[in-house]
DNA sequence: TGTACATCAGTGAACGCGCGTTCACTGATGTAC
DNA sequence: TGTACATCAGTGAACGCGCGTTCACTGATGTAC
């Protein structure tokens, strides 16, 4: 009831903070929008001053989800380069980790809604495979950061192959996370050190 | 309306198999309990005769899949190897086909439930998580007979790192499918190209 | 083997419930003069 | 700057709908004698 312009921008960025929160916990279906509202601090009314339907909010979130995941990336990738620190190998780590794993919150979009977006609209399949396409880019460039001389053509196969396996080894654990704990952190922990024992291997004899 | 004790043990698998298409097709919480029974050719109704919830049905048909697909692919070792052929190349090429990721109906199990497993029972958890165990174990064992030479240690992490990756492909694969589906055939594509490069590398130039 | 009765798979209407969405209403904000 | 009015974010009740589940009923099957 009477609200700043400026007021009505940020309770929108509430909503849609709210909702990646939940989708992620819950996933896209299990949340309705009267919960959704009332954690954002809402009544259920108020939505459609903001979005058009439940499916609008959804590609919204999962663009912005995926925007933010390819950003941050960029920035860690930076961020080991000033340090000094080869950025794939900081990356894997932390990829691989329980904390990544467990923290479903802030963990990797692409991973996180790898499994509804063939459900989700066209405009948000297609974001998503935007985002992909960024991401391998990305892990290309750390790959030949790491290995300057792989051909671009080389990097870009071995990126793809790499994203893959940690994105699935990530999504099995949090599969077993809770049948098979032991297993989950396993999975994990061999993942790591396989894909480190090939960098060695394929970097001769250069520890990295 | 009065039916042979055998018709009803056939109709309850008709019900099974047309859950397992429809979740697969679908997801879980989007098959509501009237579709499933219309599509297995009964009215909703009925239903509780045969399973105490659709939670237990969903526990029933993702316990089945995944025994199932431990089944099939003890299977197809053992023919593979009767073939003279190896079996993980040829599980491999499988896997990472366009056609096992287009048939959804058919395809992993394993992938296909991985995301609705964290939001399933503990019992449906713990079952996945054991035939997870168990397909890792068959990996093992065809990564032995390719490469005997391999100690069951190494070949077990080296399992639990391929079969992260060709199932983490698979999902990406799937995910982009319509949004960009060169970069879809080009994930699986790719992978293999890995995957195989890595094998031949690590049994030093023996072809495989 | 024939008859009487209990069983229970299958039917389809109905239950309460929460879903996504709509609506009339409120009242501070923003605007026109 | 002050006043009158339009705007529109937010409220909360209500909509139709499909969900999972229950229920009284049907009638062939299976069983007891």
């Amino acid at each position: 009831m009477g609200v700043t312009k400026e007021t009505a921008v940020e309770n929108r960025q509430r909503i849609l903070a709210a909702a990646e929160r939940l989708f992620r916990e819950k996933g896209v279906d299990a949340v309705g929008l009267t919960e959704l509202m009332k954690e954002a601090g809402f009544t259920q009314g108020g939505f459609y001053n903001h979005f058009k339907s439940k499916e609008a909010l959804v590609s919204e979130v999962l663009g912005k989800a995926v925007e933010e995941g390819v950003q941050e990336l960029s920035d860690a990738i930076a961020s080991s380069q000033t340090k000094g620190i080869d950025p794939l190998t900081r990356q894997i780590n932390w990829y691989l980790s329980p904390q990544q794993r467990d923290d479903i919150e802030c963990g990797c979009a692409m991973a996180g809604f790898a499994g509804d977006i063939p459900r989700l609209t066209k405009d948000a399949q297609s974001s998503y495979a935007e985002a992909l396409k960024e991401t391998l880019k990305q892990v290309t460039e750390m790959i030949r950061f790491q290995k300057p001389t792989l051909s671009k053509k080389d990097a870009h196969r071995r990126a793809i192959a790499l994203y893959g396996q940690m994105v699935g080894s990530l999504l099995l654990s949090r599969a077993v996370l809770t049948g098979d704990p032991k297993l989950a952190d396993e999975i994990l922990k061999q993942t790591r050190a396989e894909i480190f024992a090939d960098l060695s291997k394929s970097v001769r004899g250069k520890r990295l």
